[in-house]
This record gives structure tokens, sequence and C-alpha cells, in this order.
DNA sequence: TACCCTCTTGACAACGTTGTCCACCCGGCC
DNA sequence: GGCCGGGTGGACAACGTTGTCAAGAGGGTA
């Protein structure tokens, strides 16, 4: 800057001025200031400003892992509502470690992020109290934030859709429905499993239980528990996207792998057809055969919930913190609706 | 910083010295020093530093769309060599827009990133000249820069995995492959177009290739009038990830959904069986009946790649600027093996 | 005791920008 | 002619950090 106001033969601020489109600059002069810029490349040091002004029109988003649909979904549609309002995107992928989350929210604040959207990992958020009190907003989306933190939170109706699975397998005739989630201490895994055991009510059975994680080897020992139990499910519940897929990949009748079973219905271990509806929507579950039923999220909607509650605050918002609830959707599709034991006569 | 020293009782220079491990500080001192920033929630801010040092320990990545599975895995890696060069990622989706490109890697550069990784939306990038005489290291992936830009390019075998693909279907007995790709204004259709036609040497008729993109609608025109002609294509050739799901959402012979068509393998609109290998491998394409045979490239390791070369670069490697090719693997699941009419008999 | 050396600490300038304040020029008005 | 006010431009400090250099303390040696 100081090379182009001696090019121009201006004192630094004028150029300053120029650059910041401030008033009281005579045009001749502006117009000499800025064919000096242009003749130099000169691009103004973001970071010196940022010294001076306080904002760094960078926001911080910290997920579980870029890598998976869900979440670079959510990345999108947080990075277009950051565009609206001319701010860049910083993100980080935390691998459900409350270790990494940890790092990567304060690596944003030391780089001076004006918010913050995380996912977290961990269910202690105590580190975040003096960024808050410094005034940089954060909301949190998907899981809500550890105890004593006062933030704006996004989530989806997790309980709720979980119910919604269950009854509409309940209502197709099935009585025993298992449900394999991720492990308990993950907030949304636990909420789906409130939302399946009220849905059942008396016909919970802890035995149709399997939270063992999305890791294949699991999954395939808990389905082959569950096909060798005395009165075996009926019907599966799967509680996120990255599971059905594991469970799809475990189940024995799938077309052109499947020896002695006829195409068209999913099966256990064993061979028993089995209904399926998994919670997460995800790309092709409409072209596998029987289609898959699915209680269906929005990323992109959750993403631009959250960004939109933080430009709300960046742009002044002091009222009280929110949680957000956002509904969820049953998109059937053959899985879910194969008829159980107790189904209806037409 | 000012607060901790005058707290601690020492100068602003010593507090520096403790936050930056520098030695020739008494460790009772340091003790001091590191009570007072524990008791006062300090926090260094990294713009100044980066004023005076030059570096954000953080790098810029510009990508087509983060929601897009082949991008998103290679973003992840990229982040994940940051993470072990104790850097950053910020990262935007320029939609394949040159102007969003640019104002991307623009807005990085008034950032001071350290270096960028683009994937190329234009093929102009006249605009990059002055950052790279600056010393920003840029790195380019999936697509060369445009004319007369020097720098390190990391790219797939695209002519390369066209011509696997295409020799796999000739040696199944089809002469009559057709090629859905993306505009051939986009250098990885163009060139996977090449080795398509390459590979097909005599047998190449230019009214088998299609390349309108892949939005649902032109595919499903592209797929009739294929269908329709005197001498239809037994095979399909399809130009990337998301153009092989639109086909196969576009085919009348999937599961579920044929009517008339025995299930377990895909057919042309009006029932003709065809074969298909689709370019970049998708997550269930094995599930899929039957599965879809796809030339796979390696995201992940290709935002590798481009990483290591990038931190390479900041580590001070200035020789010539390289171009690297990775290959590309056949990955046999039974939609590439239908026998075409010229199939050798058993 | 004088000298030198090392270890520790501190004062100060500098990075590139912006906010504050002041100086200047010009025309119009009293 | 003196004064005022608006329009323009510039000098300077400040943001929070780090690099440079020098000063002081303490110990060993001549």
């Amino acid at each position: 800057m100081k090379d182009v106001a001696s090019a121009a033969g201006v004192a630094l601020k004028t150029v300053s001025r120029v650059v910041n489109d401030e008033p009281g600059v005579h045009p001749d002069t502006a117009e000499r200031v800025r064919a000096a810029i242009e003749r130099l490349g000169y691009s103004r040091n973001e970071s010196a400003r940022v010294l001076r002004s306080g904002r760094t029109a960078t926001i911080g988003l910290v997920i579980e892992d870029v890598a998976d649909p869900f979440y670079s979904g959510l990345s999108r549609a947080v990075e277009d509502v950051a565009i609206e309002h001319g701010c860049l995107l910083m993100s980080g992928s935390s691998g459900e470690q409350p270790g990494r989350e940890r790092e990567l929210v304060l690596a944003f604040c030391t780089r001076r992020v004006d918010g913050l959207i995380v996912v977290p990992a961990g269910d202690d958020h105590a580190y975040l109290q003096p960024e808050l009190e410094t005034g940089t907003p954060v909301v949190f989306a998907d899981r809500p934030p550890g105890p004593g933190l006062d933030v704006d939170t996004v989530l989806a109706a997790n309980a709720d859709g979980a119910a919604i699975a269950v009854r509409h397998l309940l209502g197709h005739g099935h009585r025993r429905i298992a449900f394999l989630g991720d492990q308990p201490t993950i907030y949304t895994a636990a909420e789906r499993l409130r939302g399946y055991r009220e849905a059942l009510g008396p016909l919970f059975d802890e035995r149709l239980v399997a939270m063992r994680g999305a890791a294949p080897g699991p999954v395939r020992e808990e389905l082959a528990r569950l096909a060798a139990l005395d009165d075996p499910p009926t019907a599966l519940f799967t509680g996120n996207g990255r599971l059905t897929v594991t469970v799809l990949r475990a189940l024995p009748g799938r077309q052109g792998h499947d020896g002695p079973y006829e195409a068209g219905r999913w099966r256990l271990p064993g061979g028993r057809p089995v209904a399926l509806v998994g919670f997460d929507d995800f790309e092709l579950a409409d072209l596998l055969a029987p289609g898959v039923t699915v209680v269906a999220q929005d990323p992109a909607g959750m993403g631009r919930a959250a960004a939109e509650l933080l430009f709300r605050r960046l742009g002044g918002d002091t009222g009280p913190s929110g949680r957000l609830e956002l509904p969820v959707r049953l998109v059937p599709r053959g899985s879910g609706e194969l008829p159980g034991p107790y189904a209806a006569r037409a």
C-alpha cells in the first residue's frame, strides 16, 4: 500500500480510502490510485486489516467427516450461506474424537473466525466458554452442547423420526423390530433409541437392540445374533445412513450374491425375509431391490438453518439462545412395506 | 499478551518467548507466565502473528462441489495431510463457474493462505500469475491449468482409464459401445472421450457419442436416441460417477421398476439388455443388480498427492514443476461382463 | 579486583492497515 | 479583507505480535 501511495503520489491514507470506497477522495485522485493499484498488482493484506478491525469475514465449521455425505451436504449449505454474506469457510473433521474437535475449535478461534458452527464429538464444551465471552457466536448442529453451555442449537427430530419408522413397521404387521444403532454415547443414537423404545412400548425387547457402531465386523455379529434368537426380528430399523449401508452389505439376500434365494427382498442370515427402514436417506436407496425405505433428514436444511442462525447473531441479534428441531420425512420405497406376520389381510 | 505480561510481572517479549517455546527463559519465569496465561484465558492473536511472520498455517482448496463424493473424498485427504503439517484448510466450491473459481482463489490469497490447491473450473488462469510471483505455491488437481501457467499438477489417467473400459467391453464381445460424457469443454470429459476413441479405432462411430452433461433430461433423451438407432449400442461407457448414476436411473430395466423384464440386467429403453462400465467408483455400486463395473479413480489418493506436492513446495523445494498421473483400476462387478454379440463361446 | 562470558530479560521497532485528528485550499459571505 | 465551511489530503498512533539488539545478573578466570 505504501508503494501504491508513492507510485500515485498520494498519502497512505488516501490509498486506504480508495480501497475501502470511503468518501472524500477526488475522483481524479481515486482514478490515479486505482491505476497504480492495477499496475503494481497490489492486494490488501487481510491480516493487517483484521488486526485493526477485528473482522476476518471467515467462519469456522467443525464436523465429523467431510467424506460422509450427510456432512458434506451440510457443509455445502453452510458454505452457500457464508458466500451470500461475503464470508469464507474454514472447515475441519473431528473424526468423532473430542480432542480433535477441541483442537479444531481453538485453532479456528486463534485465527479469529467471526463465528463457529460445531457438530460436537465430545460432551464437555467448557473450553468454549472463554470464546463465547469474547463475543464469538457459536451454533451447535446435529447434536446439543454439553451441560452449562448456552448456545443456539439445530437438531433433527431424532426421537420422532425413530418413532415414525417404528410405527410404519408396526402398521405393516411387524412386532419383532430390531434396532441397529451407533454407540449410545452419541446423542443422535441415544435419541433414536429413545424414540424406538417409546413407540414400541410393551413390545420393546432389549435383546433386539444392537448398538455397536457401523463397523462391518460388529454389524455382522449382531445380525447373526438376532437371526439366531428364538423369536427373531421380522423387521430392522437402522440408526443412520452408514449403518444402513453396512447392514445391507451384510445381509445375504442381496442381488447377484444370494445363491439360493430369489431376488427382490432383503433377508436375515439364514434366509428369513426381513423388512428394513433406515434413518437418513442415501443416494441410490431408490435403485436397490427392493428400494430402501428411509426416514430422511435434510442435511442441507440443517446446514442452512445453522448458518442463518449464526449470521443473525453476527448481525447483532442478542436475544436468548434457541433450539430448533427440524422435521424428518418418511420415504417409502419397498423395503419397509414388506408385510409382517400380523399384517391385516387385503 | 500485554495483560499477561503485566499479570506475570514480566516484559511482553518474555511472554512471547514462552508462547513460542523459545529458549532462554528461566523455568520459574516460564511457569509464572503460563499460570498467568491460564488465569486470563489468553490466546494468541494469529492475525498479528501473520502480520509479522507471513505464515498463516492455512491452505486453500478450491473444488467443484463439496457435496460431490469425489470431491469430498479428495477434500478429506487434503485436510488430513494439512493437519499432519499443522495447517488448517479453507475450502470453497466453484460450482463449475470460472468466475467463482477466481473469486475464491483471490479471496484465499488476500487472506494470505500459505498455499493453494485448485480444481479449476475455467481455463484462463492468468489471474494467478501475480500470486505465483509473490511466492504462493499452487497445485492443480484433477484438471490442468490454462496455457502459460507453470505449476505442479496431479491428474488421473483419464484417457488410459477410458481405453481400459472400452477394451474390457470389446473383450466381452461388444462392438457398438456408446459413450455418455460431460460437456467436452471439461478437460476430464475430453480426455476420456479421447481414450474411448483411440481404443475403438475404426469401430468409432460419432452417433454413439453423447456429451450433454449429467442432467436427467438430456441423459434420458440421449438414451432414447441411442436405443432408436438402426444399429443400437450393446454396451454403454459412462464418463463419470454422477453420469453413471443418472444413466442407471434412466434405464428401464432396473429392479423393482421394470415391469415386463426379468431382474438382474440393465436394459436400454425398449428393452434390449445392455452392458455398462462407468468411470469413477461410487458407493453401493456393488449392491446394485447386477453390480456396476467401473474404472475406479482414487479421490483420496489424488488429494493426498496434491497436498504432499504443495507441502514439499512449502518446505522449500524449488525444482521444476511436475505433472503426476495417477493410475486407475478396473473393478468388474457384473454389468460390464454381460457378453456381447461377438463374445467367444465358452 | 577487573574482566569476560553466559544466561536471562527487556526496550524498541517493525509488519500493513485503519481511525482520529489536523491542515490546507477554495469559494462565498459578512 | 477576514471568517467560515465544505471538500480534500496527510501525519500519526494504534492493533498484537515477533525480530533485533542491548542491558543486567551471576559466575568463573586472570
